[in-house]
DNA sequence: CATCTAGTGTTATTTTTCTAACATTTTTTT
DNA sequence: AAAAAAATGTTAGAAAAATAACACTAGATG
């Protein structure tokens, strides 16, 4: 590899850090080189960018790596979770400050966000900022702290006090089990401060489950179900949410996405 | 789009939920139907799902974004910044708590933290967070705050206090200028705080620039030049460096990278 | 039961991408 | 400055993917 080449490498690597693609033609315009020269210099990279069906790109990109383990992943319900999304969407007015819980329910509610002119989220999701990040007419505050794995989140304890001096005008809570009698849980400690904290100084509470949740408890519970104005689920789930009898407290509305 | 189609699609899509890509040929496998099959699902998938080079993919992946602002990205020196940090990683040792500033600078950096047993690395980037949190070797601290696009980094003043609680070890700083008599700089005032914050608690501070950086003044004076114990350079802007006189402060040493 | 139709499979054609070979230009060496 | 080497451009052919056309199948309809 030489010089120029190197040069055009940094340049293109430059361009794709942040992670995307550019077709090989556009590569080699911009580098005012042959398609031929753009595709050696990658063939000497190192392995370090790759092409996918014209499509240059680098190769440490998580986002493009193969699906080869099917198996493992099955189970999670994307098209139900866009539809409970869509519901919980409908929340959001112009203007909002929006706290937006952890886990993959809530992900396809980020893709409707960009219809609004201004917004601002609340969020301690790694992958709720990343998503955000890229929309400029969101403003993202996001809330540190150590980070965990296994959430893709940040934070513990002390993110109480820091979620309640945010104002935080709607919030979007997710939940791994939904317990008519024990209540709302999450899999995680870490996550009950800025979920309770988010409860507490939201003006508007709704809970994001579907019907999958129902009748379990996971070991962290953070919240009793009346705890929330709204809960978004779907048809399965509705009927026995709505057949909770004699409850002395203001019950959720069922809202059924 | 039928219910076979839809029940097709949503499997392919639980599969590529988060994010990723499969190859038609796989997909046809998976599902138990033909390519052709799978072609027709998702171009009626109205705009959910893509190919690229015949790998199927959720269109709404942020990192497939093609890469169309080619202008707005030059001038960056992706090899020189890999050899930066080359020189830079050598002061790593195992265990260390980092400290690791924002900008592009330092990102080659992070690829080489996987040769550690254990790390915990404290950063207020987003970009940095995203590198390091694929890493099951590091422990990552994020510190939060107002998400600024311009920087891909977080917060604001209040970060000073947060950064002086945590026990970091060695505090790697990039910056945009670097001037003999005024100081070093860079473009953002909220990033100040974390620098000097980081400058203060460390252990062992570190530099990193290139030459393009050398007598150049930003808007955000953040640090001496002596508060730092080492500056890693390249070899056109060590003489330069070296040749301070008269100086009454302890000089960093200049490693040339 | 025959017919229709939506869904799917098969085959063929076109387009695009990939690879290889060779020609040309530029840079380095003697 | 001539020769050699390296880098780049051009062309042609092979492979793969996208598209289109047509054939088959199973459930729905009269």
């Amino acid at each position: 590899m030489n010089g120029r080449s190197a040069m055009r490498l940094a340049r293109l690597q430059d361009v794709l850090a942040g992670g995307g693609t550019i077709h090989l033609s556009e590569a080699a315009k911009l580098c005012g080189v042959s398609e031929m020269t753009i595709r050696r210099d990658v063939a000497a990279s190192d392995g370090a960018m790759t092409f996918l069906g014209g499509h240059l790109m680098m190769a440490d990109n998580p986002q493009f790596a193969p699906v080869y383990d099917l198996d493992e992943q099955q189970g999670s319900h994307y098209l139900a979770k866009q539809r409970l999304c869509q519901g919980a969407a409908s929340f959001i007015a112009e203007g909002d400050t929006l706290f937006i819980d952890c886990g993959t329910t809530l992900m396809p509610l980020l893709g409707m966000l960009d219809e609004f002119e201004e917004l601002t989220v609340v969020t301690y999701a790694l992958n709720v900022a990343n998503a955000v990040g890229s929309l400029s007419n969101v403003r993202l505050v996001l809330l540190g702290g150590l980070y965990h794995h296994s959430s893709q989140s940040f934070g513990s304890g002390e993110m109480y006090d820091a979620v309640r001096r945010l104002g935080i005008n709607k919030a979007f809570i997710s939940a791994a089990g939904v317990d008519l009698a024990r209540g709302v849980s999450c899999f995680h400690f870490h996550e009950v401060a800025p979920k309770q904290a988010a409860l507490e100084t939201a003006l508007y509470r709704i809970l994001v489950v579907d019907a999958s949740k129902l009748g379990i408890v996971r070991p962290a519970l953070f919240a009793e179900l009346d705890a929330f104005d709204v809960v978004v689920t779907d048809a399965k789930a509705a009927p026995r949410l709505n057949a909770r009898v004699g409850s002395e407290h203001q019950p959720p509305r069922v809202m059924v996405a």
